[in-house]
DNA sequence: TATGAATGAGTGTTCATTCAT
DNA sequence: TATGAATGAACACTCATTCAT
């Protein structure tokens, strides 16, 4: 298998490191106190990781290869994470979360129950399809069964809170009369899988056959909510 | 990341060796002729790679322990292809053909619309979901990027003859009256979505909160196709 | 290190199969009886690894290739040789044997003895110099130390007859007073080394800076014999 | 073939570890700076490697036993040489040059152009004949063929201007009226002959029959510029 | 705290040798 | 006798991890 060094730029949500603060033409410690530095390396690890990670898969990444595209050295990586796996298991926690944050930093519930999960696709297909954070969903599914603290941690964090909040907008639908389904509510994987499909075919099949994630998820809700009136 | 071979049994399609000749009870197979050992073999090595590779991905999976899941020498192993990158490949070519073959087969074109559909999905269930099959197409997405080839090949022989499927029985059902929404032409993967959710659900959450695919699948039908009067 | 099949063909004294006497269309056992068949695949198998092992050495040359290029099966070569081992140890004693006795077959011991010595080089000029009995020198040189057997058959058979028959000669001339230098006797190495260098040359810098032999050597017996007056 | 691994010592113009600080005595040298240490390791493995590939030739040499040989890991050699073939030529382009650099350091030009030869002839014995510097000229003539760029590398550094230093002192000496072969120019190679089979022969045959090379350069150069009165 | 040279266990691949046919 | 599939020891090369500086 070749190795061509992936050297995408990395616009990242962990990157806590782009300060203007720091004077400039200083060698030793600069501006920031000690521990703001050491947030920055681990912030810029935690990058190239997930970048190398994403690009290869967890077994293929070499460190070497993380410490060249973050910018240290490699035992500098041994002074923040213990090994390769927990490096892996740690990373994928902190990217996770501020994410999961942020899409369940729900809009205010005012509107219907179609404009709630609209909003809610809205910053999915924002967030998620298409980006490197969709990316890292693809790898949990490769990875998950050689990790199964990432899978449990995803379960926990991620899937069942967000098939615990489909659910309860499925079941709100149901009594204001929006949805007519009232099984649905028993399968709210139903709800999600469209947009699952998407992150997993920009993946794969993005180059073979484009596919229009917002379009899709339009009918998809079209079909559970009936079609729409107006746009 | 611990090593435990994994010693699950494998009951393959790709197995050619079950001989009715064979007396039963019998340890010392009498051997038949050179080809059919040979097939053999490769077969058992087919299916010895698919274990490994599902259970710990291609860069983690050793040549030795498929070798030795074979009851093979590892050099036998090279007998049979070229190196461990194009096993993959092949691997994924040998194990899928048939089974599209089989689900391309499609069953007795009489009935409804939904009835094919359920045909199908049937089949799916059995063939695929919660199967090894499964687990191979958890595999596909996971290697997909680092193995074009391998997803060029899924995408040609699987996803788009599927899609290609799935239009034409959607374009069927609605020229019948039997599917209402008529955008869902356009975006087949709706259609299958929830029965890909459900392949990879059964690999990583199973154990977490066991999935019901089959009435999953018959509550996304009757999203789109309007409730069943009786069952 | 590239592997490019060399794929010169193989005019060699040992080639005892070029028999026009096969009945054609014979299946089974041809004509010649077993010996004779055993024979020639013995020769075949002698000319296919002597020009293996001078294109590769011997470590890096593959039984694999030698069976290939004497056109046998590989376990052929275990039914004449015990191993890779014995076999170039055979292989040298085999070619150089006819050597020796062709070159020692010397001409009439008439005329002179400077006619005698530039008989014999031109002997060597045409056996060795450039040809794969050259090469074969040269593979001597390059593995003697490692086959201790090698280089001390060749130095009993070869090395030392040759210092032997040259001392013998240069006595002579001596006495005839054709050589004015006496202490030569000591020293025959002194009268084979041009051309030992011509065997080096060719193998190695001949596409660098060619190098006429036959001119070199009677530059060289000019040196020692005197001008001569007239061609 | 058995493996004994050679132990012989080492004394190489390439190890710059004889460090005249180090108090003697002392087991545990005391380090030095980083570069240093790094330059001792490398000259160690070039050593190293140099006594194994000159023992079994380049094929059979084991990486493993060169960096048990230098007391280094095995890892360490690929810090300092890209793989096995790189390393091969790189040693090769590290021990000729410095020794090519001494020879061409000519002795003063004054005295005879036989002084000059034979100054010449006394360094080659010294520096060449019968050390592991000519055991690595038969290494190159053994892996010539199969190292061109060795061969190119040899040829262009060592030969031609060998061949070209050696053409002058003869025109000079055809000049000077020391030496009456004026065809002698065309072939300097006839002047080199019996050094290259010392080498060769010490290689090779000194167990068999030692060669006193610096007695037979005398009676060599005796034939080419007539017998010296006295010494 | 940060470095990166050094380590050595681990793995894909090769190939001499065997042996059932 | 001849075959060539099968073997498994051997080896080049990699890379996670350590540690002296």
């Amino acid at each position: 298998m070749t190795r061509k060094p992936t050297q995408t730029a990395l616009p990242s949500a962990t990157r806590a490191s782009a300060k203007g603060a720091a004077p400039a033409g200083n060698v030793e410690v600069p501006a920031s106190n000690r521990a703001t530095r050491a947030a920055e390396r681990r912030a810029a690890i935690v990058d190239a990781a997930m970048e190398e990670f994403i690009a290869r898969g967890f077994a293929a990444t070499r460190l070497d290869d993380i410490a060249k595209r973050a910018g240290v050295a490699k035992g500098t990586i041994y002074l923040h994470f213990r090994d390769k796996e927990s490096m892996f298991e740690e990373l994928v926690r902190i990217v996770i979360v501020p994410v999961v944050a942020r899409l369940t930093a729900l809009p205010p519930p005012a509107g219907s129950v179609r404009d709630l999960i609209e909003a809610f696709a809205g910053n999915f297909l924002k967030e998620v399809i298409g980006t490197r954070r969709g990316d890292l969903v693809r790898l949990i599914v490769a990875e998950g069964p050689r990790f199964p603290s990432v899978a449990d941690f995803y379960y926990r964090e991620v899937v069942s809170r967000g098939i615990a909040a489909m659910r309860a907008l499925i079941e709100l639908g149901i009594t204001r009369g929006e949805i007519r389904d009232k099984e649905l509510a028993r399968y709210p994987q139903i709800l999600v899988a469209p947009a699952m499909i998407a992150v997993i075919w920009q993946s794969l099949f993005a180059r073979h056959a484009p596919l229009d994630a917002q379009d899709m998820l339009r009918v998809h809700l079209d079909l559970i909510f009936g079609e729409r009136r107006t746009t």
